[in-house]
DNA sequence: CGAACTGCTGTAACCGTTTGCATACTGGCA
DNA sequence: TGCCAGTATGCAAACGGTTACAGCAGTTCG
C-alpha cells in the first residue's frame, strides 16, 4: 500500500540508510545521489512513517495542550497562539479540554503525555502539589500559573490592576467591588492579591471582595446584585464574560453604567467593544501568551538541560471605553 | 529509563506476548496470569508507548480537525465537540488553524495526515476538487460542507432560513437584506440558495443580495450602510458576529434597531443574549455538528467499507430577542 | 488408549525508521 | 607505490510493541 523508504531505496539503487539520512540528514550524503534519492522519493509519492520515525527517535514531533474551556474565548486565544507557534516549529498541537473540572487535569495529562514531546498546561486549576507531581512525569510548562520551579508564562497581575485602579482612582471611585472567578483559579488569587496591593497604597481607596464565581457570563449575572447592595461605586470582573454578566443584570435592573457604578473587565476580549455601553477592560495578548509557551517547550526539548524559566513581563494594556466613568456626586439625601 | 512490556514480562514470569495480549484482548489469557501480570504492570508503573503500538497497528489513536479560525466561536464549538466525542471514545484531537486561508488547508490536511487515523474539515474553504482530492489519500469528513460522496454533516440551511423568514414576514417584513459571509464558504453559498428559495416562495418578499463581506464584526461594520442604503426594513446577517457589526455600526449612526431595522443572526453564540438588543438569533448545537463528524469517522475507521453517510438533519432553533420587530408603518412622506 | 480438540502461552517475525559501526572508495602526500 | 585521512555508503541492530504460528497440557470422545 504505501510507499515506504525500502521501495525508494530499491528503485533509486542505494540502501535505506541513505534515503533516511537524505531526508534527514542531506548533508551526509553526496549531493549526486541526495537529489537520486529526492526525486525518485518525490517521483514515488515517498512519506515518511512518523509513527516508525518516532519509535526510534523517541520524539513525536506534538505538543500537547490543556485548557479548562475551549469555547472561553480567554484561552481560544492561548490555543490559537500555542497552535501557531508549534506549526511554524514543525510541531502538531494535541488538545483537551478540562470542563474546568481540575480533577481531570491530571487524567488528561497522563493520557496525552505519551502522546507528545510537551506539554502546555494553560490556567490549570489542580492543586499545587498535582501539577509538581505531573511535572516530573512529562516536560511541562505552565501559562496563567506558577507553581515551584515548573517554568511558566504569567501575565504581571499587579501591573494590569494597577492600571485599572488607577483609572478608577483618577475617576474619583474610592469604593471598588471585586467579583473573583473559581476559588481554584491561580490568577484569581494573583488578582486579587494584586488588587489588595494595590488598594493599600492608594491609602484612600476601600476594597470589597465579594468572593468568587463562575468566570462566565453567568457569574456576573450572580454577583450583580451583591455589587449593588455593597455601595461600591466601581466594580472590577475577574474576566469580560463576568463583566458582561454584571452589565446585563445592572440594565435589566435599571442600573446605569457608567453613571451609577463604572465597570471593569480583564482580558479585552473582542467582544468587549460591542456592548452597550462598551467595555472597559485590562488586557494581554494572549496570543502572545501561547506562543512563548510554546518557546520554552521549543527550548526544554532541544535540551532539557536548560534551567527553567519563567517568563512574567507580558504587559497589560488598559482599553478604556464607556463602561466606567466619573463617580456621581453624593446624593443629598 | 521508561519500563517497557519487556521488563514487565520479566518481573512477572512471562513472555511480552503474554503482557501484551493482557492488556489489548484480556479474554485470551487465564484469568490467573492476567491478574498476575496486571498487578506487577501496574507495580511497576508500566505503560504501553503508544508509538511502538501504533506502527505494527497502523493506527494513532488521534483524530486531526482543520478549522479556519480557533477563535471564532462557532468553530471553538465546534472543536469542543470534537474533543468531547473523541476522548469518550478513546482518541486524542491534533487541531490545526487555517486562518480562514483556503490554501493552507491542502498542507494542513498532509502535514497531519500521517500523525491520525482520520479528519475533520469543519467548514473548508478550498474548492471541491482539492477536497475530493484529499479525500482519497485519507480518510475524511466534513462539517458544515458537502462535497462529492465524502461523508459529511451539514446544517439544514433551508430549515434554519426558513425560521427566520417566517418570522420576519409574521413581522410585516417584506424587503429583506443578505449580508453574506466570504465567497469561498460553502454555508454562505447554501445559505444564499435557502434565502432565495424562501423568498420565492414567500411571492410577497423581495431579497436584496448585498455581497460578500468579512465573516467577522469588521464585516457587519462595513455592510451597515449598504443595509440602510437599500432600503431593507430587514437584514440577515451571515452569523452572529457580522450581526454585531450591524448593530454596532446601526448604534453609531442613530439606526434604532428594531424600530428602523430588524436584525437576525445566524449562529446563536452565547454572546447574542447580551448584546443590546440583543440579537434573534437561528442557532444549531454547534457541539453535536463536532460529535457528529466525530461519529462518522468513528464507524469509518472500524469498517472502512461501510458507506459514506451524509448527516443532514442538525436540526435549527430560531431565538427570538429584541432585535426584531414589527415593521414601522410607511412613512407618510 | 490414542486422536482430535480446546485453551494458554511462548517463539520469533514484523511494522518502518534511525543510527553505530564497518567498509569501500577517493585523493593527497610522502 | 603505499598509506592515511576523509567521505560516502551499506549492513544490521535496535526501538517496543503486536500477532501468526507452533507447542504443550489437559479434556473429551470414539
Amino acid at each position: 500500500m504505501a510507499v515506504t523508504a525500502r521501495d525508494v531505496a530499491r528503485v533509486a539503487g542505494v540502501s535505506v540508510a541513505t534515503v533516511s539520512r537524505t531526508l534527514t540528514k542531506p548533508d551526509e550524503v553526496a549531493a549526486t545521489t541526495r537529489t537520486k534519492v529526492l526525486n525518485t522519493a518525490r517521483g514515488m509519492g515517498y512519506r515518511p512513517n512518523l509513527t516508525a520515525r518516532g519509535l526510534t527517535t523517541g520524539r513525536t514531533g506534538n505538543f500537547g495542550l490543556i485548557v479548562p474551556d475551549l469555547e472561553n474565548p480567554f484561552f481560544a486565544a492561548v490555543v490559537k497562539g500555542v497552535q501557531s507557534r508549534a506549526r511554524t516549529a514543525g510541531y502538531a498541537v494535541v488538545i483537551a479540554d478540562s470542563d474546568e473540572d481540575p480533577s481531570q487535569e491530571a487524567d488528561l495529562v497522563r493520557e496525552l503525555s505519551n502522546k507528545v514531546d510537551g506539554l502546555v498546561l494553560c490556567s490549570p486549576r489542580a492543586p499545587d502539589s498535582v501539577i509538581c507531581g505531573l511535572a516530573l512525569e512529562c516536560t511541562i510548562v505552565l501559562i496563567n500559573r506558577q507553581c515551584g520551579a515548573i517554568p511558566s508564562v504569567t501575565i504581571n497581575e499587579l501591573e494590569g490592576v494597577r492600571h485599572a485602579m488607577v483609572h478608577l482612582h483618577a475617576l474619583g471611585h474610592r469604593t471598588i467591588a471585586y467579583v473573583g472567578g473559581p476559588a481554584a483559579s491561580w490568577s484569581n488569587r494573583a488578582r486579587l492579591n494584586a488588587l489588595r496591593t494595590v488598594a493599600a497604597q492608594q491609602s484612600d481607596t476601600d476594597l470589597i471582595d465579594l468572593g468568587s464565581f463562575q468566570p462566565y457570563v453567568s457569574g456576573g449575572v450572580a454577583a450583580a446584585d451583591l455589587v449593588i447592595a455593597c455601595g461600591a461605586t466601581a466594580v472590577l470582573a475577574y474576566n469580560d464574560l463576568v463583566a458582561f454578566g454584571l452589565l446585563d443584570r445592572f440594565r435589566r435592573r435599571g442600573v446605569v453604567v457608567p453613571d451609577d457604578i463604572s465597570v471593569v473587565g480583564v482580558d479585552n476580549i473582542p467582544m468587549s467593544a460591542l456592548t452597550v455601553p462598551s467595555l472597559t477592560s485590562v488586557g494581554i495578548p494572549l496570543v502572545n501568551c501561547g506562543r512563548a509557551g510554546v518557546d520554552m517547550l521549543l527550548s526544554l526539548v532541544r535540551d532539557p538541560s536548560v534551567p527553567p524559566t519563567h517568563h512574567h513581563d507580558l504587559s497589560f494594556q488598559l482599553v478604556v471605553r464607556e463602561s466606567t466613568g466619573p463617580v456621581r456626586p453624593a446624593d443629598p439625601d
